[in-house]
DNA sequence: AGCACGCCGACT
DNA sequence: GTCGGCGTGCTC
């Protein structure tokens, strides 16, 4: 780096965190200019506020005529790498955001800095002048409490039309309001105390001290004798002191205090299965050749590691990544949710102790900061973490895994909308790494990359212990409620297997992918039913508090007594959740521990954790459950799997609705006959003869693959065609319309006017449902053969 | 995203 | 005549 000449000025370019995707000219003022380098935040003033921006490089040219001054640095060092600025930079290419936006997202939530607005009631507003009923609310809130800031404000008035309210009385020059930075998680400091060595006295002194201040006297000789500077906290943990202590031996000269930094951690459980490094049968020794074999290359090469459940996907990564340690560089894994999966951070944790940090939601603010901290300082070389762990700021990558491939929740929902699986493919190229995709159950795009040569596909098609893959059996319920006429749970069949299993002192896991009790409460008389006020949906009856839940926007009304229109009693709750599957199971099977473990028994921190590791320790006989239970866990004594219902999922108008069944059902079949015992799994099904049903039945990936690509072939779907999905929403369902249709003229013409032949614009049509927290939903999709062009009009449009 | 500017209907 | 609704445009 060229040295600037101290007469020049240096400007940084800046990116924000807004939907606004260019750079920003800001100033750095002299006291910063020591400190400032590309890749850190900065505090910068946009408009009125301060925002977070992110310093993209310096220069010493400024091409506007009155750039503003970075305000301040939050950290000491830069947050990004080059590496990542450019892997950012791709993301919003790609997924249609700004640089800003990208950015912001690759950091760890707690640590955001934003802005605060206080507002401040002026001296002599009290004078006349009408206000309105609001304004004067705020007026006299801001009179009896001071300056307050925005969210107190929205508690005392009511925060819908605050923002404008508040404009009005700034305008009128009856409050001010400035703007308060607002820091995130900070550094945690631990203080530490030593011996003044110059002052330490004689035996006489010593011994009066003994005498008259006994704790004193016991906690300054432990530090002297142990000669180095000790954690006050735990010396006082020793001693049963306090504070106080360390105050008297301070003021009497005799010990110094300093600061220290310190990191939070989060509490990690070794999984023993993890800590003896296993040896490898053929298939997986082949599959780590490979994987070295590319590592050694130092060349970036995406490998499809297809391995059905139980095949020892995992040692794979782990000696994989032993190798990568020994090579010198880093490692990241991407677990899809770290909280449903404590097995497999667990035996990353025995096999390589220390060297990992952890990043997912379930922490605390600042052990995110301080785990991301530990990676971008270098001190750790491996990350394990869910999605946003793709952007870890580990300094070399050498391999990146992303485990489970298949599971959606690599897609984030929100801007940026983007898969971390693409992700992991991008970083590993720009950085010369290896990218492992592992699955029992390959996503139908990294199946047809494989095949196409875009990635190595390396089988694991047995598993490592000498266990089987379970025997799958269908039931077919179009006879068996033909049989019982009405709803049932579960099916002779699947019920004495159940009973046997309990008998014998075996697991058995049942899956019902719908919590609640019943999602539908209807009138027998008139055909009412509870729907949400907000939501185009029925509103699920929870046994647990008696109420109606909407499962969109979590709005919760009391069970109604009678129905809403014609006041008719008794109404009838149809349809079965996994609540009403527990109260079946405790009435069939009395004897038998019965647990439910779905997103309202799991809520807490650890919730996952606590179920499982209880069922781990057979303190649970039956485990109910969404499609939670279907990931990677292993339990050896889990012999009997049953899946209430299996067909639920392909009605679902979207075309992943097969590919998302056929995995659900192969993964949860994969939880049986992991032990010494073979298992058996039952399948409900109203639709046994489906190709999702049939493969999954068959355990064979190859057939579901087959039948389901050529159908995405007929269809233009992807892989074929990529994708893009542009949605409008708004409160107005009219206005939610238009937009919709103006959007569809403004593809029209982009298309026309970039010359894109042959993108396909489907709809604009309504969402699936069509209005989901008071907000009406319509939808854009297009389809292209050419990712380039879709790209580029989705670009041209926003 | 926020927030100001600017242009049209309901009230003192 | 003004207050205040929301469409449009800008942020160094």
């Amino acid at each position: 780096m060229c040295p600037l000449s101290k007469s020049e000025t240096l400007y940084a370019e800046v990116v924000l965190p807004l939907p606004v995707d260019r750079t920003f000219t800001y100033r750095v003022p002299e006291e910063l200019r020591g400190k400032v380098e590309a890749g850190m935040r900065a505090a910068v003033p946009v408009v009125k506020r301060i925002e977070t921006g992110y310093i993209t490089c310096l220069t010493p040219h400024c091409a506007i005529e009155a750039p503003k001054d970075l305000l301040s640095l939050p950290d000491e060092e830069a947050v990004f790498s080059p590496a990542l600025l450019k892997l950012c930079r791709w993301v919003a290419d790609y997924y249609c955001c700004s640089w800003g936006e990208a950015l912001q997202c690759a950091v760890p939530a707690g640590i955001r800095l934003g802005t605060k607005m206080r507002y401040r009631l002026l001296d002599g507003a009290l004078e006349g002048g009408r206000y309105s009923e609001r304004q004067k609310r705020i007026i006299a809130a801001l009179y009896k409490h001071g300056p307050l800031p925005q969210g107190r404000l929205a508690r005392e008035v009511g925060g819908k039309t605050l923002a404008s309210t508040l404009q009005a009385l700034l305008r009128r020059g009856v409050i001010s309001a400035e703007a308060m930075p607002r820091e995130g998680a900070h550094v945690r400091t631990e203080t530490y105390v030593s011996v003044v060595e110059d002052a330490v006295p004689d035996a006489e002194f010593l011994a009066a001290m003994q005498r008259r201040a006994p704790k004193q006297a016991a906690f300054y000789l432990d530090l002297l004798h142990t000669n180095e500077a000790q954690a006050a906290a735990a010396l006082h943990a020793k001693h049963g002191t306090n504070a106080s202590i360390v105050r008297a031996l301070e003021s009497k000269g005799l010990i110094a205090r300093d600061e220290r930094e310190c990191y939070r951690r989060p509490e990690l459980a070794a999984d023993p299965k993890g800590a003896e490094k296993h040896q490898l049968n053929a298939e997986q020794q082949a599959a780590h050749d490979a994987i070295t074999g590319a590592l050694e290359a130092r060349a970036f090469q995406t490998f499809l590691l297809h391995g059905i459940t139980g095949s020892g996907k995992t040692e794979v990564y782990l000696q994989a990544i032993e190798r990568v340690l020994e090579l010198g560089r880093g490692a990241i894994i991407l677990v899809p949710e770290i909280s449903l999966t404590p097995q497999t951070v667990g035996r990353f944790f025995a096999r390589f102790g220390q060297d990992i940090a952890v990043l997912h939601s379930g922490l605390s603010a600042g052990e995110r900061y301080d785990e991301w901290r530990r990676a971008r300082r270098g001190e750790v070389h491996i990350v394990v973490g869910a999605r946003s762990a793709i952007f870890a700021p580990l300094p070399d990558v050498g391999i990146i895994v992303v485990d489970e491939e298949h599971d959606h929740s690599y897609k984030q929902g929100d801007t940026p909308r983007y898969h971390a699986r693409d992700v992991a493919i991008m970083r590993a190229q720009m950085a010369g790494a290896v990218c492992v995709l592992g699955s029992a159950t390959p996503s139908i795009e990294s199946s047809y990359n494989a095949g196409a040569g875009k990635s190595l596909r390396l089988n694991l098609r047995e598993r490592a212990t000498s266990a089987k893959l379970p025997e799958v059996r269908l039931i077919d319920m179009r006879i068996e409620s033909a049989e019982t006429k009405g709803q049932i749970v579960l099916s002779r069949t699947l019920e004495e297997a159940v009973l046997e299993r309990v008998h014998a002192k075996e697991q058995v896991i049942l899956l019902l992918n719908r919590r609640g009790h019943s999602p539908f409460v209807l009138c027998p008389m008139c055909g009412w039913s509870a729907e949400c006020d907000d939501c185009n949906v029925s509103l699920t009856y929870h046994r647990a508090g008696a109420h109606l839940r909407c499962h969109y926007c979590g709005a919760q009304h009391p069970k109604p007594q009678v129905c809403g229109k014609c006041h008719f009693n008794p109404l009838i709750y149809l349809g079965t959740g996994t609540q009403k599957g527990e109260d079946y199971l405790m009435k069939a099977f009395p004897s038998a521990r019965i647990e439910r473990m779905d997103a309202d028994t799991t809520s807490g921190r650890g919730g996952h954790a606590k179920i499982l590791t209880r069922f781990a320790k057979h303190e649970i006989d039956i485990l109910i459950g969404t499609q939670m239970l279907a990931k990677g866990h292993d339990y050896p004594r889990v012999t009997l799997v049953g899946v209430i219902n299996a067909d639920t999922g392909l009605a679902l108008p979207d075309f992943r609705a097969a590919e998302n069944v056929f995995q659900l059902l192969t993964q949860v079949a994969g939880r049986a006959g992991r032990g010494d015992k073979p298992g058996l799994v039952y399948i409900q099904t109203f639709r046994p003869k489906h190709y999702a049903v049939t493969a999954a039945a068959a355990h064979d990936y190859d057939a579901f693959f087959a039948h389901e690509i050529a159908q995405r072939r007929d269809a233009g779907y992807p892989p074929f065609r990529r994708m893009a999905d542009l949605a409008v929403e708004d409160e107005d369902p009219m206005h939610a319309e238009r937009h919709a249709v103006r959007l569809h003229h403004c593809v029209r013409a982009a298309i026309d006017s970039l010359g894109l032949a042959g993108v396909q614009i489907l709809g604009p049509s309504p969402a699936t449902i069509r209005r989901v927290k008071k907000q009406y939903r319509w939808r854009l999709g297009l389809l292209s053969r050419s990712a380039k062009r879709l790209n580029l009009l989705t670009r041209h449009v926003r």
